[in-house]
DNA sequence: TCGCACACGTTATAGCATAACGCAATTGAT
DNA sequence: ATCAATTGCGTTATGCTATAACGTGTGCGA
């Protein structure tokens, strides 16, 4: 998924997400751009739709929340299986990939002829200033 | 978590699950319940809470929904890492575990000093049969 | 008998997400 | 240039998911 030129509202999003410590909920954002113009949900879960879909944001369904990707990669190419580590106490996201538990996870949905479209991995706990 | 004997509440919206051909929601089961007396969300709530303290339900995170655990042994201890396969076609959901994946995530959270306590991994794709 | 824990019932509210409408700007043929 | 299709945007209304807060009743051990 090529990533185009942002738009207005995709960029103040983005913004909102890269300048924030943790995740997001989408009425989160719209308070912090109400200063900007935003008025309504959709503005913002439009906007985070098309974020999603360029791979520069992830959502985080045990959350209902949404981070900006930390992938050192350019978003060229898609990133594989992408799995978090979430702090309750700080509420810091941890993004990671591995490509051990992407084969492993491949050979378990193949066996049961199952094709793969997204995968979800979220770990909740404590991190290490936190426990 | 011993499994003590399950109030009226409780057993009722066991049934609803054990029953469905899929993972249900909240409200789904409210309305599946009203005949059966029931009238506000919180009935539900408070008994699913309790289902999945005793393992006997899981809540699917990407769906806001709940189905009954289909793990073959009995609920005596701690099922470790579930994971689960979900259709988007059928509605279809299939719960497995793997050990495998259970270590390299323990690898890896260990690695940077997470403390975990609850692991979500849920696979959105179509099965064998609406591939 | 008192105090406590627990399940339950009810009303109200909070939080998350989308439907449906219309308008404006862009693009890319014809 | 003109038309049609696509895309983004703004607004209002609505629907779905989850919890707060209050009160009741019941069982059980101190
Ligand atoms: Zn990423
Ligand atoms: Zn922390
Ligand atoms: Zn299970
Ligand atoms: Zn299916």
């Amino acid at each position: 998924m090529a990533t185009p030129q942002l738009t207005k509202n995709q960029t103040m999003v983005m913004d909102a997400l890269s300048h924030s410590e943790g995740p997001l909920s989408a009425y989160t954002i719209l308070d912090k751009l109400r200063d900007q113009g935003f008025r309504a949900p959709l503005q913002v879960y439009r906007a985070l739709d098309k974020l999603l879909e360029y791979g520069l944001v992830h959502r985080l369904e045990s959350l209902n929340a949404f981070v900006a990707c930390t992938c050192p990669h350019e978003h060229e190419h898609d990133h594989g299986v992408t799995a978090f580590t979430i702090c309750e106490g700080c509420g810091q996201v941890t993004e990671f990939h591995d490509i051990a538990i992407e084969q492993r996870l491949s050979a378990l949905t193949r066996a049961q002829n199952f094709k793969t479209e997204k995968t979800t991995i979220e770990i909740r706990g404590h991190c290490q200033s936190c426990a």
